[in-house]
DNA sequence: CTGTTCTTTTGATCTGCATCAAGGATGCCA
DNA sequence: TGGCATCCTTGATGCAGATCAAAAGAACAG
C-alpha cells in the first residue's frame, strides 16, 4: 500500500537547518565528523507512516523539517497522540529494538537518521550527545506531564486554546520572536489529529473551534490559517497563567 | 504550618535499598565514593510537602523508601498528579533552579538528597551517572505516554484497572516476582490521590472501585488491602492487550 | 466512651461531551 | 464538468461521569 520511497537527500552538517537544536547541538567539528560518517537522509511524503509499534527500528533520528505525530492505539482502534514531532525532535530510542509507538508523517518530512548500532557506540565516546540528548528528553517529558493536565483535567473549550497556545509559542520560537500580541499561524494538523492529541471527538474540536471563533478569541481564515489577535487572551482561556508569580 | 523537619539517616551506600536501581546504579566505587561525599538524608513524614512548584530547590535526589507524588495544580484549584515517585525514583531536574511541580510525600518516605551544585559538577566526570539518568528519564517518559493515553482515551472502570494494573506490577517487581495469577497488595493512595492521578472524581473513583468488586475484579480487605485473583482479567479491564502479537 | 475529623460509600440529579446523522466545501482525477 | 474522496461543520439525542448531598465507618483526642 504504502509506497516507503526512501530518497537521499544529501547536505552538509553546518548548513543544517536544525544544527542548533538537535541531538547534535552541542557537538564540536570532529564529533559532527563521526555523526556524519553515519547519517543518511530519509523522506516521506504526508501521510505515510515512517514505522509502527512493535516493529523493529534499526534507525534513530531527527525531524529536519516537517512534522509527524507519535501515536498510541487500543486494539478496538481509539488512538491516542503522545507527541508531535518539529523539526529537531528526535524519533527512537537508543537501547530499545522496537518503535514504542506509531510515527506518522502528518506533513511531507525529511529525517536525517542513524543506525541505531553506531549511533549507540558513538553516544559512549561522545558525551556531547548523551548530554544533549539527556537535556531534550528532559524537555520532553516536561511537555508530557502538561499535556497529562490537557487531558486529565481541562475541559474541551480549554484543550482546544492549549493547543492553539502550543503551536503559536512554537510557531513564534522558530521565528526568533515572543508570544505576545496579534499572532498568525497554520495549524499542521487535521481536526482528527487534533482530537487525537486532545483526547476528544473531531466534532467537538470542530465545535469548539467555531466557538473560539464567534467568540473572538481567534479568527479564521480557510481551514487552517489562524489569526490570535491577543495571546494572552488565548492564555486565558487555555486557563494557563501567565503572570505567575515570580515577584523575587 | 508543616513542620519541614530535616533528620539525618545515615546509612552506608553498599547497603542501600535502591542502590542497583537508583541514579547511582551503574556508578563503580569510586564514584560512589564521590556521591557519598555530597549525599545527605532527609525525612518527611506522610502528608508533608516535599517542595512546592515554582520554590528554588537547591538539591536533587532519589526516594529510599515511601511513596511520594508529582502533581500540578491550575489556579482554580483543578489538580493533575503528573508522576508517583517509588523508591529509586528520581526528583529535580539537573540545570533547573525552580520546582517544576509540588512534590508531597504520601507516606512515611526518606530521600538521598544531593546539593545540586555539586551533583551537576559531578555528573560532568562522571558518564555513568549522566547514563543512567538518561535511561531512567527514558523510563518515565514512556510512562507518561502510557499515562497519556489512559488519560485521553479510557473509560472511568478502564482508568481504575489500569492503575491497580500497575500498582501491581511495580509491587510484583520489588518481589522480583511476574505479574501473574492472584496477587495481593496495598494501595499506596487514598482515592482522592488516585482520582488526581486518572483524572476522575473521588466519587467516581469509589463508585468504580465498588464496581470491580462487585464484578469479582477485585476483593477488598478494609480500605486499601487488594487482592487481585486474576490478573489477566484485570488486565482485560484495563483495556491492554498482553498477548500481543511477538510471534517472531 | 464520646465528640471530632477524615476518608469512603452511596444516592439523586445535572451536564459536557460522545454519538449518530446529514450536508457543505474543497481538491483531484477522469 | 462531474464524480469521488477528504475534510469539516452543524444539528439532535443519549449517556458517562460530574456535582450536590447525606451518611456510614475509622482513627484519634479528651
Amino acid at each position: 500500500m504504502l509506497d516507503e520511497e526512501t530518497k537521499a537527500v544529501p547536505r552538509d552538517c553546518g548548513d543544517c537547518p536544525i544544527r542548533h537544536r538537535a541531538v547534535c547541538a552541542r557537538c564540536e567539528a570532529d564529533e559532527l565528523e563521526s555523526l556524519d560518517q553515519i547519517k543518511y537522509y530519509r523522506s516521506f511524503e504526508a501521510g505515510q507512516t515512517v514505522i509502527w509499534a512493535g516493529d523493529k527500528m534499526d534507525f534513530v533520528g531527527s525531524v529536519v523539517s516537517g512534522i509527524a505525530t507519535l501515536t498510541q492505539t487500543m486494539e478496538d482502534g481509539r488512538t491516542q497522540m503522545v507527541g508531535l514531532l518539529l523539526p529537531s525532535d528526535f524519533v527512537g530510542r537508543p537501547g530499545r529494538d522496537e518503535a514504542a509507538y506509531d510515527v506518522v508523517a502528518t506533513s511531507d518530512m525529511v529525517m536525517c537518521c542513524f543506525r541505531k548500532k553506531p549511533f549507540e557506540e558513538l553516544m559512549v565516546h561522545t558525551p556531547h550527545i548523551a548530554q544533549r540528548l539527556l537535556e531534550m528528553t528532559l524537555d520532553e517529558l516536561d511537555a508530557a506531564r502538561e499535556w497529562m493536565l490537557v487531558l486529565g483535567r481541562k475541559t474541551a473549550r480549554e484543550k482546544i486554546a492549549s493547543l492553539l497556545s502550543i503551536i503559536a509559542r512554537r510557531d513564534a520560537s522558530l521565528k526568533l520572536t515572543k508570544p505576545t500580541g496579534s499572532m498568525v499561524f497554520d495549524l499542521p494538523l487535521t481536526r482528527e489529529a487534533m482530537a487525537d492529541y486532545l483526547g476528544l471527538t473531531l466534532e467537538t474540536v470542530s465545535r469548539q473551534i467555531s466557538a473560539l471563533k464567534r467568540d473572538g478569541v481567534i479568527q479564521l481564515e480557510g481551514k487552517r490559517h489562524i489569526t490570535v489577535p491577543d495571546f494572552d487572551r488565548l492564555m486565558e482561556e487555555a486557563g494557563d497563567d501567565n503572570d505567575g508569580g515570580m515577584l523575587a
